[in-house]
RNA sequence: GGGCAAGUGGUGGAAUGGCAUACACGAAGGACUUAAAAUCCUUUGGCCGUAAGGUCGUGAGGGUUCAACUCCCUCCUUGCCCACCA
């Protein structure tokens, strides 16, 4: 018989949702705990990866709930986005309608599996009550001077006429129509995110429950490295050109400087050289050329000689200052020393172009003298040669000393660099939160009044995926007065990049209808910090970081106490088939729907987190979850033959059991979890459950497959909810074992067992594993060397 | 090129210094059945052996230890992330 999980899955859900039994409250009572999930964009069906997300999150908060939290566990749709104004563009509809109606069906489909959450506190970010906020978030930061407007070279599609954000450039074409991405330059909104690179780093260090993969994406992503500002002149005029190193232990081995194509300093030095005409459409071709072309295979560096030459400030050399591609101009100061004997890159480029070397480290236990032997730069440690009074250092200690030696005679400045970059926010795109400025003739860039707020989204608009954004050609948002002058003045058109939405509805869950502010900070008071983050690694650094930053800023403004949003992070693994990632694009996805209505919700939760533990990729397996369904079919018969009293092995089975899955989902180890229901069931079905046996199993098993414990819990008739019950707790008394197997090991072997009483002293247990039969016949008349005992585990008897 | 993670039966995985392969899938056999399905029970790492038992075995090689899947070193393979970052 099959246990019917239809109609049982459907009434619970209805219940649930009438009982509010997951809707939060504070209660000063109570500890908190808040559950938080990476909230889905919705583009129209839920998939595996949601699926495995959200049954983690729902078990973790089920169990928190059944232990006395007080679980705030909310739900959203991160709404904003490029998809929908495709889709409106391809359809010939309205980016609105497109996403409410995909937001519709996902919402279905996530009661579908019995997700815990709290609906009241649903939010959408395409909404004005909720983009309000983005916008009055914005304006403190406009205020502060955080957010600017300037020309900058980002990526801009020819075919869809927008700018693109970095990750929706796929190998250097546009995501969506694959046309290849140019640079363009462009007026654009700047977030100033590099103001809180300290402390964005620094307090990497306090979050100790993150894994340490993510923390090292971030500092990567921040990329602080500490170095020198070496000023170099120019030969004739004596202008200085500024170069970054971390390397300066290398100075006396810099045989030539090289600037980045797009250096203001390059046609100022060329002006009326007969080269001039040669390096200018060097110049040009390196500026059309695709970031994907110009950084491809990395190993093609191309340059032209300038025909000036630079003075090395420690020794008074000169040198030659070439023009070339592989120096980027927005990293450090656009220019470099280049060392070829000690970096790859000049090495490959002065190989190319005939340039002289000289080796000034020489690695230890070698004899390299001249750089004609070098077949690539020696970037190791070693000792200094070449380098005049700093001869015969260790080249870490001649680091230190060349950098003080710069401060001292102002050749240089010791300097710190950063690889991140501020934060490019807007977009030439409709479906967006509208950045709330306007531009007045007289007085300039004005920022919309907050009374004002919101600037809303017109909505009768043509989106024909032609002549940038729709926004430009809507007369009356474009067409505004200034908020001082009153004069006539332009509307900004572009739109915020949607990072902005997700980098705090977090704290909008706290208080999602407060209408005084983007958040109540009482209410977030109370429930922030966020307990346990759940989501994909592919959020290490974009959201993650940007939340980080937005909290500190709220923080800076008063609104919270606290630096970090996100105690715990767990990031959850993939989901496979075939080996493979799933995708549409591959087309070996397996839709959830199909699964809930064949197995339904409670077998598709219980097999994704019984295949896998939740860090680690999970293979998809219908038989696996054949398995699942199998399982619980198997549990349901138990109510069929319940016995008066289940004997006294089945009771200590019990208690081993509450242990282990109530440490197993502390911990998230779900899949030995439900390894141990299995063994228990298993234990249940060679001897008899009674009711309290059968009750805490049940309960036990409730996180993870709820519709049917309810169901089962009803049955033995309760009249709460299960979870509303207690986790059961374990008596440690029924745990102690009076005889214990004792494995006995000669060198190191496993040869016998013996069965002792648990409190046997270590003497008797020695003197009972040498007596034994097969021990001493595999010592062979030896006598015992040592005799290594482990308390109630082991005896090695070493021959 | 750099960083990180991983590599265990036919498969997903368990064990984080102390009995390698828990649990599940698959496979084989048995019970029930006129039969099948379902269910319940048993067996299931390789090799040698009728068996008892022996022996090998956690990507490869070395090391530490009484004892290593686990710790250290070198290498190989795979996956992910970053990347002309000076």
């Amino acid at each position: 018989m099959i246990y019917p999980f239809k109609e049982i899955e459907r009434r619970w859900q209805e219940i649930w949702e009438e009982g509010k039994i997951f809707n939060a409250k504070p209660d000063p009572v109570r500890k908190k705990y808040y559950l938080l999930e990476m909230f889905p964009y919705p583009s129209g069906r839920i998939h595996m990866g949601h699926v495995r997300n959200y049954t983690i999150g729902d078990v973790a908060s089920r169990f928190k709930m059944m232990q006395g939290f007080n679980v705030l566990h909310p739900m959203g749709f991160d709404a904003f986005g490029q998809p929908a104004e495709n889709a409106a563009i391809k359809n010939k509809s309205h980016p609105a309608a497109w996403t409410i109606n995909c937001i519709n069906q996902m919402r279905k489909e996530l009661k579908a599996m019995g997700f815990s959450y709290d609906w009241e506190r649903e939010v959408s970010t395409c909404l004005p009550e909720y983009y309000r906020w983005n916008q009055w978030i914005f304006l403190k930061m406009f205020e502060k001077g955080l957010a600017y407007k300037k020309a900058a070279v980002v990526n801009w599609c020819p075919d869809c006429e927008t700018t693109l954000a970095n990750e929706e450039v796929i190998e250097g074409k546009c995501w969506r129509c694959k046309k290849e991405v140019i640079q363009k330059e462009l007026e654009q909104w700047f977030i100033k995110i590099t103001e809180y690179k300290e402390r964005l780093l620094e307090d990497l260090d306090k979050l100790k429950d993150w894994p340490e993969r993510v923390l090292t994406m971030q500092r990567n992503w921040l990329g602080k490295s500490q170095g020198v500002e070496i000023y170099f002149k120019e030969k004739e005029t004596g202008e200085v050109i500024p170069v970054f190193t971390t390397r300066q232990d290398t100075i006396f081995g810099a045989t030539y400087i090289v600037l980045a194509p797009e250096h203001p300093f390059v046609r100022k030095i060329i002006k009326g050289l007969p080269r001039e005409k040669e390096i200018l459409k060097f110049i040009d071709k390196v500026s059309k050329e695709t970031s994907l072309e110009r950084t491809a295979a990395g190993l093609k560096k191309e340059g032209v000689f300038t025909g000036r030459y630079a003075v090395n400030p420690v020794n008074n050399e000169v040198m030659p200052i070439w023009v070339a591609d592989y120096v980027l101009m927005e990293y450090g100061t656009g220019a470099i020393m280049a060392v070829p004997a000690h970096d790859q890159r000049d090495f490959l480029f002065a190989k190319e172009h005939k340039l002289p070397m000289r080796i000034v480290i020489r690695p230890a236990g070698q004899n390299l003298k001249s750089a004609e032997e070098l077949t690539g730069a020696y970037e190791g440690a070693g000792t200094q040669v070449n380098s005049g009074e700093f001869d015969g250092l260790d080249n870490q200690e001649a680091k230190s000393r060349i950098a003080e030696w710069m401060e001292k005679t102002g050749t240089g400045k010791i300097t710190v660099n950063w690889r991140l970059r501020d934060w490019l926010i807007s977009r030439q795109r409709y479906w967006g939160t509208p950045i709330p400025v306007i531009y007045c003739d007289k007085c300039g860039i004005v920022g919309v009044p907050y009374e004002n707020l919101p600037v809303e989204l017109p909505e009768d608009v043509r989106f024909t995926g032609k002549g940038g954004s729709p926004l430009n050609q809507v007369k009356e948002f474009v067409n505004a007065k200034c908020p001082k002058c009153n004069a006539a003045a332009r509307r900004e058109t572009d739109t915020m990049a949607t990072f902005i939405d997700s980098s705090w509805y977090f704290l909008r869950f706290c208080s999602p209808k407060f209408r005084e502010g983007p958040f109540d900070k009482k209410e977030a008071a109370y429930w922030m910090t966020v307990d346990q983050y759940i989501g994909g690694i592919e959020h290490a650094v974009l959201h993650l970081l940007y939340s980080r930053f937005f909290t500190k800023f709220l923080k800076d403004l008063g609104l919270l106490d606290f630096n970090e949003p996100f105690q715990r992070l767990l990031t959850q693994g993939m989901v496979l088939k075939d080996g493979e990632v799933m995708s549409k694009s591959r087309g070996n996805t397996v839709d959830p729907d199909a699964i809930i209505s064949r197995y339904g919700a409670d077998t598709l939760r219980l097999f994704i987190l019984f295949a896998a533990p939740p860090e680690t990729e999970l293979e998809w397996d219908e038989k696996g979850i054949e398995g699942a369904f199998r399982f619980l079919n198997r549990v349901w018969r138990i109510r069929e033959n319940l016995a008066e009293k289940a004997d006294m092995d089945l009771a200590r089975t019990m208690h081993k059991t509450i242990k282990k899955v109530t440490e197993d989902i502390r911990e998230f180890k779900f899949n030995t979890a439900i390894a141990a229901i299995m063994e228990f069931v298993n234990a249940i079905y060679q001897s008899a459950a009674d009711r309290e046996v059968f009750s805490r199993l049940i309960i036990m098993l409730a996180p993870v497959a709820p519709h049917f414990c309810e169901e089962l819990w009803h049955g033995l008739g309760n009249k709460e909810s299960v979870f509303k019950a207690a986790w059961p707790e374990y008596d440690p008394a029924l745990l102690v074992e009076d005889q214990v197997t004792v494995v006995v090991q000669v060198n190191g072997k496993v040869r016998a067992k013996i069965e002792v009483p648990s409190d046997i002293r270590d003497e008797k247990l020695r003197e009972l594993a040498l007596g034994d039969e097969k021990v001493i016949s595999w010592m062979q008349g030896k006598s015992p060397k040592n005799c290594i005992i482990v308390p109630r585990k082991l005896v090695n008897i070493v021959v």
